[in-house]
RNA sequence: GGGUCGCUAGCUCAUCGGGUAGAGCAGGGGACUUUUAAUCCCAAGGUGCCGGGUUCGAGCCCCGGGCGACCCA
């Protein structure tokens, strides 16, 4: 066996690094615990000292000191000859050093893998979020904070999952082709099927894909989607991003709060034992329930107006443009009342809170407010200043919703880009009969950045979208 | 789309009132029997993001472009 030989084709390793330190963490300095172990990972530090050499092997869970001695580790000087980044192969019986490090005799090896580039600085690491972003495969192994916020993704992920299944929620998948791009007002990606000649839209949300299961019979689903929205990137915005929806029968938007306030502080105590957390410097606390308060007391509260639908237009211009938010003239008062709490508003909530009660005009999904004429059941979850949710009582009246529609088409042809078209199929669907439903659509992402302290969106998706190189 | 900042060796960073670049780590050679970013010695390593311009001379000044970060729209 030599350095430059070729590598095994299977290996197999016996513990992994956690493994080891767990199990022998009570071993005194100098001792040696008569048990042998096989582990296995990459070669991240080493320390040459003549007839002896230290290595820190850096596997999925941890790096444990490589204690190497010309005197029994065969190939000595082949194994000091290894690179830094080096995937090696290690067996032999676990000791703690003098100095009082848990390390692993080196009494066997072999070279898994050679790293032909050289690995970042060993102490600075790499600093270019740039390479960090296009080269993960190196910022993975260099950058701890790294894996540990993807490994917290992973089991945000699997925790919401349990908890759904937990609850009679059934997961599904609908397409990404969708013919009319819908239930999200946003710009599709566009791309075309040959054999069908066929424009296709990636999916900007699988919202009007999962209520047709919901009029179909599964009374709860859910769906893990990747969607596509194709807009300018930002510390918040990957034109490709992870939403959960779902969608339950027989419920309303006040059963939705109860579920997300207890999803979300749940999959907090999952992660880190308790719902009171720091982000960006600040406290948040995540514990059920979160304050309910319309978009209307809210506009009031932090901006002192006292608006409402039935406030001359002319009033509600000029309000905007105090405030140097731009005005169309097909924006009607449901338009501009919303922009007046997006740009004012919402930025300042630091929550949790849910944000109640939105109006139709900028809502074509959503179900008219059983009390408030010109309103809709939709509340948004707003945490640390940021929508993590958007939810209503479903629109199940097909008249309506083809009135809705109808609406989102004058916008189109007035310009916006963004509007909905009409969705025959999924008119037709509802006149099959959509009972009562409640929906949600929960930014997963965002989630993740919340529960994980992180403040770049780019920091939770391991290959977000750059431009590329050269 | 606008503004600010950045881009120098594989990685992390220096240098200067414009005079064709320097260190640590990594990589190469050597020393060292308990190291902890080990240490010590030796040698090597550069299209200074790209393209123009000003200048006797540009990594540095000017213009254009590229990529990124942050802020704004």
């Amino acid at each position: 066996m030599s350095v430059s030989g070729g590598v095994p084709y299977r290996f197999e390793p016996t513990a992994t690094v956690a493994a080891v330190g767990a199990e022998h963490a009570g071993l005194a300095d100098g001792e040696e615990s008569g048990v042998v172990v096989t582990v296995a990972g990459r070669l991240m530090l080493r320390r040459d000292q003549g007839k002896l050499a230290f290595g820190d092997l850096q596997d999925g869970t941890g790096r444990v000191q490589l204690f190497a001695m010309e005197r029994l580790t065969p190939n000595f000087e082949s194994f000091t000859g290894l690179h830094l980044g080096d995937w090696v192969g290690v067996t032999g019986e676990v000791l703690r050093t003098r100095r009082g490090e848990l390390s692993v005799r080196v009494d066997s090896w072999v070279r898994l893998a050679e790293a032909r580039r050289g690995f970042p600085d060993k102490w600075h690491g790499i600093t270019d979020v740039d390479i960090r972003y296009r080269q993960r495969y190196v910022d993975l192994w260099v950058t701890e904070e790294s894996r540990g916020t993807f490994v917290a993704r992973s089991r945000i992920f699997s925790a919401t999952r349990r908890w759904l299944e937990d609850r009679g929620f059934l997961e599904v998948e609908t397409p990404v082709f969708h013919p009319i791009p819908g239930g999200a007002l946003a710009r599709p990606f566009t791309t075309h099927h040959n054999a069908l000649d066929l424009e296709l839209y990636l999916r900007i949300a699988p919202e009007l894909y999962l209520k047709r299961l919901t009029v179909g019979g599964f009374d709860r689903v859910f769906e893990i989607a990747r969607v596509f929205r194709n807009e300018g990137l930002s510390t918040r915005h990957n034109p490709e991003f992870t939403m959960l929806e779902l969608y339950q029968a027989y419920a309303d938007y006040g059963d939705i709060m109860c579920l997300v306030e207890n999803l979300v502080s749940h999959l907090a105590l999952e992660l880190h034992g308790t719902t009171s957390l720091s982000y960006d410097g600040r406290d948040l606390d995540l514990a059920a329930p979160w304050r309910r308060a319309t978009l209307l007391e809210l506009l009031e509260e932090h901006e002192g107006l006292s608006v409402d639908l039935d406030t001359p237009r002319d009033e509600l211009v000029s309000l905007c443009e105090d405030r140097d938010i731009p005005v169309e003239s097909h924006h009607g008062p449901g338009k501009l009342i919303m922009e007046l709490y997006e740009k004012t508003t919402e930025p300042e909530l630091w929550g949790p809170v849910f944000v109640t009660d939105y109006p139709k005009e900028v809502s074509p999904l959503s179900r008219d407010h059983r009390d408030r004429p010109g309103w809709v059941e939709r509340f948004e979850g707003i945490v640390a200043g940021r929508e993590i949710c958007n939810a209503f009582t479903e629109l199940v009246d097909p008249e309506e919703q083809r009135a809705r529609f109808e609406a989102q088409e004058v916008g189109k042809a007035a310009g916006d880009a963004e509007a909905m078209a009409v969705d025959e199929d999924y008119l037709r669907a509802l006149e099959y009969g959509l009972p009562p439903t409640g929906g949600l659509g929960i930014g997963m992402d965002r989630l993740v950045m919340l529960l994980t302290d992180t403040t770049t969106i780019r920091d939770v998706i391991l290959f977000p979208t750059l431009r590329p190189e050269q």
